[in-house]
DNA sequence: CTGTTAGCGCATTCAT
DNA sequence: ATGAATGCGCTAACAG
């Protein structure tokens, strides 16, 4: 019924040693062997049996790429560009020769998930896999994950971080693509301080993301900067200090990366300190909420109040007014992610390479009336 | 090196058989037995060898979903709805039971890759493949695809079509859901015609796509009911009249579902016929493109020109003015075919259901001047 | 309910 | 440059 590597061999009038060969093109083979061999594959239209390859070869060609919610373009933009460099530009035949098979796998942002997908990808022996966004602060969380990890690179298998850190202990991975999340949240909230504004509140996201601590971080380094903290900054990363402190900061608000969290969240600031003259979000989707609560109260941007998000999204610029934020390479980081994954580049020096992130000033952002 | 379940056996003085029975859970195994077992796995951290399973058992627990642009929302949310129906809810160990691998593959729009990642997952033995989104109108591409599928559909693999219309020939499926693109955009610029507007250009999708042109159709069908055509609406689905008479049509400018494309057909369009009153685009993305045209222009949406979209991705109701839009419920959709690829829920009867569409009037549109 | 026995289809030694 | 033989780790009959 189905046929096999044997039943190419036969065609071809060679040993199934020498198909196997060919296929995987790693081994001298006479061109007039290779011509017959794939002919015969193209008449019998023959499927390697990728599960059987991988058993013998103790290794497969899938490359596992995690992110926390596949419906957010800042996880769409970064995996479509880590898979542009591992699927192979393909050759046009659709025939699938030696390429890798990128999977993308959906997390959801929950921890259980992200160990769930790493032990699926450990089960099938996955080449490499690239972790993308921020990583959960847990300190089981990060045990069990620093466990797993180390096992699928005992295993061989490669492992990219990409917009986020690398574990505390992770010496079990291949390279690290970290954004410069604290750089871009502190310039920008040191942009709106330039522009006069002395009362900005803040809409971070989820908790114990490191994310959503590097950009609060910044933030509250450029409000300690300019004497406008009534609460200590924070200590150094991972001191966990910070987020005390930001507890009890009124001016703070916490929620999920969505639309509806920036505007139920934005509401409560705005209910809390009715003198905010701008405010910042966790990134651009929130900030769209954002724009949609002052909206809904009344207000325009830039005039009564400012906006600002981060990421630089496709839709922001077209956000009315502009979206002032702060631009991520999302493309080029994935894409350099999906090389590291594949062996095609070498790890940054040291293994960390910090993406920088560019401040867009846009038209969401001025100075405060009065 | 590696703990096989041999190993797992040894320590809980069982055969292998029976570490595979409680592994799958798919036999009667006594419970203590099943206990010993279950530590014996924890105690040796085994986890199971997905290749050599899948090869014994030939199937493995890859579901396959394809999308054209995973850095699009509309793609993003339907491939995120199909992976929380697949990859099941996690028991919250981390431990992997018996759930299935979603793996999403980026085709870029490309036949060719489309080819190329089905056959790479024929390679894998995939238990499912869900295609999303709208199919390429090419006689060979299609002939391909069929051929590909139905190979698929024999060893097993089962086939859902998801916001695409099922192939010609298609037999090899179990199930497809249609949405419902040609209503949608009918009922779009039927909309717009109550309104008063008589000049309505229409930036279309990419050509060849059954999304576009099914798109377009229901368009056309408004136009030429209302007695506004000055080209013939084309004649059935799939006869490729239709191309045509859009080629030759000043008001209908094709471009990729982006955003930059949507710029600049918009600008190509006024050029072409400064009287257009509005403006529908082929998707949301493309919309927006199509406002910042429009105001760059110098011109006011609703007020000098009204602009629509299509989808009602989570960002239209944000653009300002609201867009109004055509709803398409693409998480539900894509939970569905999630279930349909799980075997969890049975085929609609005929194998093939439309999904409705909804209009979504918002402020994007309104009469045009006096 | 559990153990025994055979392969699943291929990559790789080792020969030649 | 090619062929022959071996085993990867597991599941699926088949017994018991």
């Amino acid at each position: 019924m189905t046929v096999t590597l044997a039943d190419v061999a036969a065609r071809a009038r060679v040993s199934p040693a020498t198909v196997s060969r060919v296929l995987n093109g790693n081994y001298p083979v006479a061109a007039s062997t290779r011509e017959r061999v794939l002919r015969a594959v193209d008449d019998l239209d023959y499927v390697l049996n990728g599960p059987a390859s991988s058993l013998a070869a103790a290794t497969s060609d899938l490359v596992g790429i995690l992110v926390n919610d596949i419906a957010d373009p800042f996880f769409g933009i970064m995996a479509g560009a880590a898979q542009t460099q591992i699927g192979g530009p393909g050759d046009g035949s659709g025939r699938a020769g030696g390429e890798k098979l990128a999977v993308i796998c959906n997390t959801g942002g929950s921890p259980e998930r992200e160990l769930t997908y790493l032990t699926l990808l450990q089960r099938q022996r996955a080449a490499a896999v690239v972790l993308t966004g921020g990583a959960v602060e847990n300190p089981e969380h990060q045990a069990a994950m620093a466990a797993k990890l180390a096992k699928l690179a005992d295993a061989g298998t490669r492992i990219v971080f990409c917009g986020r850190p690398p574990l505390p202990e992770g010496d079990a991975l291949v390279a690290a693509l970290a954004f410069d999340n604290r750089g871009g949240g502190r310039r920008l909230t040191e942009h709106l301080i330039s522009l006069g504004h002395r009362r900005i509140g803040y809409v971070a996201g989820p908790r114990e993301r490191t994310t959503t601590r590097h950009r609060l971080e910044g933030h509250r380094e450029a409000l300690h900067a300019a004497g406008l903290d009534d609460f200590p900054a924070g200590g150094g990363p991972g001191d966990g200090s910070g987020h005390r402190a930001a507890d009890d900061d009124p001016l703070v608000v916490h929620g999920p990366y969505d639309r509806r969290s920036g505007y139920e969240a934005t509401l409560e600031l705005l209910r809390r300190a009715p003198d905010v003259t701008a405010i910042v979000a966790a990134n651009d989707t929130v900030a769209l909420g954002a724009c949609a609560a002052v909206r809904d109260q009344g207000m325009r941007i830039p005039q009564d109040i400012s906006v600002a998000g981060f990421d630089d999204l496709p839709f922001s610029v077209d956000a009315v007014p502009a979206l002032t934020t702060v631009r991520l390479p999302l493309f080029e980081a994935g894409a350099r992610a999906g090389r590291l994954a594949m062996g095609k580049e070498n790890p940054p020096p040291g293994g960390i390479a910090t993406i920088a992130a560019e401040l867009m000033i846009r038209g969401s952002t001025a100075a405060p009336r009065g």
